[in-house]
DNA sequence: GCACTACATTTGTATCAACAACAATTGTAA
DNA sequence: TTACAATTGTTGTTGATACAAATGTAGTGC
């Protein structure tokens, strides 16, 4: 659907603050989505991403910088954010040995098994939203958005 | 850059799963980039977002559940949203005539006064963040967010 | 007019996030 | 080995946000 139309915006956009408004909009859209696809594991989508993040490093611990490096949207306080993982047993935090300063991260039994039922759920969440698009067509578009970000330097 | 190298995920993801995180990336730097630029002018991007929804019905006043339906993010609390920029002298409140369960917002001049000096930052800005995309590109683009969100039904 | 439902907004509450101040540790260099 | 700067993480405060329940208004059938 037209952006325009989505939003109900009477006259027509330049294409630059077309993109923009799509972007935004679609991005908000995917994040809604996978928001109420988490709702019924009650688990936010910052938490399953650090979560993810470090399954994905296959039981090597992880300090909060690099946890944070690793997210989607850098937020402020990973800090407590790992605090409420912590509470529910999806993972374990100890003083690093090699610099006293960072605190290894790690996640536990629990969590890698909460992550796998979780996994499936979003999985299925993801392919369907992206079924719209042919594999060709979201491969260009990732090549668009990754020319996007590009800056370019005056 | 590669949305793997930009998360430092090691493994490379399915096609599907990399346009999503790549839409989520993107928009959450469009987001930061917006915010930064408004914050010398102490309003948040949704504040801003409302003045110029206000502004674009030329005078005509909006009730709030028009204004929650043209928001980029629907929000929870349009209410609290407008209080703030009420605050600030920047729209004004009263109860709609025809249909007093409604309220009807409507754009200061001093709102319109602002939103024209800031329309100009955020015009620049803009700007400069789909300076790495053609014309051509950025239509392409805009394509292919459209199709993105189209629904398929089974 | 009265009960009933739908609608539009507001309010209460709990949670979340940004920002800044702080503390602890480490690295470096006189 | 002391002094100073940089790194890493925690905590307090304040404001924003989501969600649910409550309020007030309008329309509808009787």
């Amino acid at each position: 659907m037209l952006i325009e139309k989505e939003l109900k915006i009477s006259k027509q956009l330049p294409e630059c603050k077309r993109a923009l408004l799509n972007l935004l909009f679609t991005g908000n859209w995917i994040t809604d989505e996978i928001t109420s696809t988490l709702k019924p594991f009650d688990i936010t989508t910052q938490q399953f991403n650090v979560l993810r993040i470090l399954k994905g490093r296959n039981g090597e611990p992880c300090s909060l910088q690099t946890i944070q490096e690793r997210m989607i949207n850098k937020m402020s306080n990973t800090t407590r954010l790992v605090d409420k993982l912590i509470k529910k047993n999806y993972v374990e935090r100890e003083q690093c040995e090699t610099n006293r300063r960072k605190v290894d991260i790690k996640i536990t039994e629990d969590g890698i098994n909460a992550l796998n039922v979780i996994n499936d759920a979003v999985d299925d969440a993801e392919t369907k939203m992206t079924d719209s698009l042919s594999e060709n067509e979201l491969h260009h578009l990732n090549a668009l958005l990754n020319k996007f970000r590009t800056k370019t330097y005056a």
